[in-house]
DNA sequence: CTCCCATTTGGGAGCGCTCCCAAACTGGGA
DNA sequence: TCCCAGTTTGGGAGCGCTCCCAAATGGGAG
């Protein structure tokens, strides 16, 4: 019996105080006298008393936890530098609270019923929804259920819910503004899929600067969409000499493909692409990228979800982040 | 009172049953005749009910949850594609049980204490935690609490806890063969930092293979220093024509050296790596290196932890999973 | 010295579940 | 018909905590 962990009992019983006084000790609470509080602690070292989530959270009815939900396989996700950032911001936000954060990855659309069973409030207080696909249902289940919930990227389906963005469409007039700039006359852009919302942003974003008749190839953000574009460019395109492409892997499929066909970069051709990763670092030249400032759209999603569970109405408008370029080799 | 969530009496009511009958029907006991568990089920359904994980942990004493321990800044480690790798098998491995998986990053040593404190009974009821330094007290700390944890990567301090690994010294050993094997007679490495686990291992199984007198210089696994350390083996060694580095940013380090020395890669120059980042797919020319098959041990890791959850003692053998070597340019 | 108000304190009630025991069934054999 | 062993069922007890109310305490004013 003695072995078992000590209760909040066990506690009060050894700093010869009632239980009440120690739950008011252990909550923070002033409203006990300092000799109190004092005796109360050295019990809790003494006996090495940890409060039972469990308990406090049947009586409260919090869980002290979110969710980080990734709809994705991971395995581009987890890659990318921008989501290790969105998750150190995550995490530092969190440090200073009681919360937890679970993970919660949706391999596959078969997978997210059984994730959406586990997005209730009897298990989490709110949660954090990263990169979701048009036909994602999740985060609308998530506001039917009544949780608190920030995106990061805004959704494309309708739903109205709160959101972090980069400024995608920003950073692709900056980087195109910039290929202009230098005295390129056809810039073409490498576009990212249309039914996802950073696609869509960031080709708008170039035809802002580029003009709506500007050459356009589309992939699907991974290394070899973006080669067979560049391909399709080259066909298409006579002396093309600059390329915007939406991501980076796609920019680093573009890369090879043009030095395959002989073009000097960014001597003939320029490229710029997007999300500073860091395979972009090793290339030959190494990639002119767009930056995300990821660390802080982790922080803000989390602000954003901490205002909601602290009773605050959520937010009507995004929290837009700056994107900045990031000058390599490539352009 | 309508509005409030329905709780296991509510879904006892509704389908005419004793709360017990509910929860057998909920812990899917056999012992129910298939009336009442259809009745059950219907009302469940009915009603929207979702057990509460609180109570239910208070009652078990178990958390259903795990907690996956990252203790480095993480900056780096997400970069890996290897990392992905892990949580991807862990997250599979756990998709078919009822536990949840808790993230927690220990961005600084000044953070672990915090960390620390919640690797508890009342929070996990396990813990899965990667490459830790050689000073690492949580492991420790957390078999002193009582608790099931399983590493990845053989820990540097003499802590006597379940691990699993890659084949650290068998992938040198291969990487080291098949240079041979292409007939390269003066292979030389740059070893790891002898006081982490992988270092040591990879550094071994380069001497059985090339001998104890083979050229060795050390790095730190960053690229400045494999660098370094090349300069100083072209320093020493004449007519070196393959070197096996035991981290990809070192070899690609070397790569530079090499390529500004005038050598040609692979024809006056074989090099070999070690761990498959996605940066040694974009060097000139890409990297050869030894891949570990990251989502097999994130899954082994699991296995571990769940025969510990299920009562079975902890393993005193470590789990050694098999590398192999991706071909590509550079060897 | 008494009274009164503010501060501090103790502990009952109850959160929703699982565990377990005893009661209520069932059906086959005597 | 009754009995008995096995199956199925209901619900009391209790997990450890917070909330809250009422009681105890303290100190200043009259």
């Amino acid at each position: 019996m003695s072995t078992s962990r000590p209760t909040i009992d066990t506690v009060a019983a050894r700093a010869g105080v009632g239980r009440g006084t120690v739950s008011r000790v252990v909550n923070g609470s002033t409203q006990v006298s300092p000799s109190a509080r004092e005796a109360v602690l050295a019990a809790i070292d003494e006996l090495g008393y940890v409060p039972s989530r469990a308990a406090r959270s049947l009586v409260t009815r919090r869980t002290d936890s979110i969710a980080l939900v990734i709809p994705e396989p991971g395995e581009r996700l987890f890659a990318e530098p921008y989501f290790a950032g969105i998750v150190r911001g995550i995490s530092a936000a969190l440090a200073d609270t009681q919360l937890q954060m679970w993970l919660s990855m949706v391999p596959s659309p078969a997978e997210r019923d059984r994730v959406g069973r586990y997005l209730t409030r009897e298990h989490v207080d709110g949660v954090l929804m990263l990169s979701q696909h048009a036909d994602d249902p999740l985060p609308a289940r998530v506001v039917g259920a009544g949780l608190p919930i920030v995106l990061c990227g805004r959704p494309l389906s309708g739903v109205d819910v709160p959101y972090v963005d980069a400024d995608n469409a920003g950073g692709a007039r900056g980087a195109t503004s910039y290929l202009k700039d230098l005295g390129r006359l056809r810039i073409a852009t490498i576009a990212g899929p249309q039914d996802m919302a950073p696609g869509v942003a960031r080709l708008e974003g170039f035809r802002e600067v580029a003009g709506d008749d500007a050459p356009v190839e589309y992939g699907d953000f991974s290394e070899d969409s973006g080669a067979d574009a560049m391909r399709r460019l080259l066909d298409r395109v006579a002396e093309l000499d600059a390329v915007f492409a939406a991501s980076d892997p796609m920019a680093l499929g573009a890369l090879r493909v043009l030095k395959e066909s002989g073009r000097r970069i960014p001597d003939d051709v320029a490229v710029v692409g997007f999300d500073g990763s860091p395979a972009g670092r090793h290339s030959e030249p190494p990639l002119t990228s767009v930056h995300q400032p990821a660390e802080a759209m982790g922080r803000e999603m989390t602000r954003l979800l901490l205002a909601q569970l602290a009773g605050e109405p959520a937010p009507s408008e995004p929290v837009i982040v700056e994107t900045h370029l990031e000058r390599r080799g490539s352009a």
